[in-house]
DNA sequence: ATGTCAATAACCCATTTGGGGTATTTTATG
DNA sequence: CATAAAATACCCCAAATGGGTTATTGACAT
């Protein structure tokens, strides 16, 4: 028995994984009948994809969210330690913030949707594959939009004065009462009393409370 | 006294941030020679930008982060506030990581590099008007291995049993040992056991240090 | 000058937390 | 079946936390 394996530097090696018929084949057609791409395998569901894909040497995967069974994020997080060195591109109609939020942190490299054009696509693949990360502006302002909520203290943040604000940022750190007292020369009762007044306008009753309230997480 | 406000609802209206007499005429001879787009005034500098700026009706600034004086950042953390509806885009020599993500998380909504050509600078403009967020894609995979840095729990966390996990995620939203032992039908000492297991693993001693290794942040 | 706010400090007291044990039961796993 | 790991539970005890209260000082505005 002989095993061959694929190996063309000139060209990107693409799976996909996708379970409308339709949608699998004309990605194949497309990838197939372009200078450059070639498209090795496709599967119709994330189970099938598991068994077969982790032994070769894939650069790219375009891979649907919406499967029968098992999702393309599981199916992506199960692949990833396998696959090290191979690219993952999310392809699917879902354009809400948890799916491109979940799709991203768990280790997709690109997104995109499936409105995208044949010729979008094939540079998104060549754009993942050379280091990027493809997706459209739509795509990218709702990752702004998260970055700009996370970086963000609360409202009710902004009513505590500076010395408050200082001493809630030792709290996040960790510190004890008595430690934040040493680093700020005050006594130990008096950072217990700007604490008790940091709970107060945060309307919480402990340290983690009024951490998550602060910044939300 | 008459007040000429500009509007027009053609053409996107834009404002320049620059220092660098080349550039910035560059632009604003790139733009005011493009259908749909005038450039209605450049600035040299932030605090030019900020005396005249805010009282226009501005679709897009282009702002350079390396300015004299105050920076593009600040600048534009000084302009947001009074121009809610301006779209800021970066545009600037700087790829590094601190300079994407703090510009993002300050209120810009675009970031492209002055290397890009000018048919995509146009492009990037009218993008980003429209609501995207237009970068191109070595910028987005910063912003995306970002957010991939940020989800991931630290691999001490792994070395924890699922009841540790479950209780550690009790920890994160403050609940109280004797809240989380009725949580979970379980007494409290019982609670305190684990959480004691967990600290052990994780090697520190208080809640806040716990929740600070377990999720990076 | 009067009043408010911020920061400082102290006191009493109950609850919570966490370190050190030990022990039983349940669940995997070989 | 035997053994290990995980989950359960309880004990003693010291330290940390947080609620409530009162008081002094300096700064700043009315």
């Amino acid at each position: 028995m002989y095993i061959y394996i694929i190996m063309n530097e000139d060209k990107i090696i693409v799976s996909i994984v996708e379970d409308i018929d339709d949608i699998r084949d004309a990605l194949r057609v497309l990838i197939n009948g372009s200078d450059g791409f070639e498209c090795i395998h496709v599967y119709a569901d994330a189970e099938e994809a598991l068994e077969s894909m982790t032994k070769k040497d894939i650069n790219v995967v375009l891979m649907d969210i919406n499967l029968p069974g098992m999702d393309g994020i599981d199916c992506m997080k199960a692949l990833k330690p396998a696959m090290p060195n191979t690219q993952i591109m999310m392809c699917t109609v879902y354009d809400d913030d948890d799916h491109i939020f979940n799709a991203l942190q768990s280790g997709a490299s690109g997104y995109i949707l499936k409105r995208t054009s044949p010729a979008q696509i094939l540079e998104a693949i060549r754009d993942l594959h050379e280091g990027g990360s493809p997706m459209s502006s739509e795509i990218a302002r709702r990752v702004v939009g998260f970055m700009q909520k996370k970086g963000k203290p609360s409202k009710a943040v902004e009513m505590l004065t500076n010395r408050e604000t200082e001493i809630l940022d030792f709290l996040a750190k960790g510190y004890l009462y008595k430690e934040i007292a040493t680093e700020l020369y005050i006594s130990k009762e008096t950072v217990k009393k700007h604490i008790h007044n940091i709970y107060n306008k945060l309307h919480v009753q402990t340290r983690t409370e009024a951490l998550n309230k602060a910044f939300k997480r």
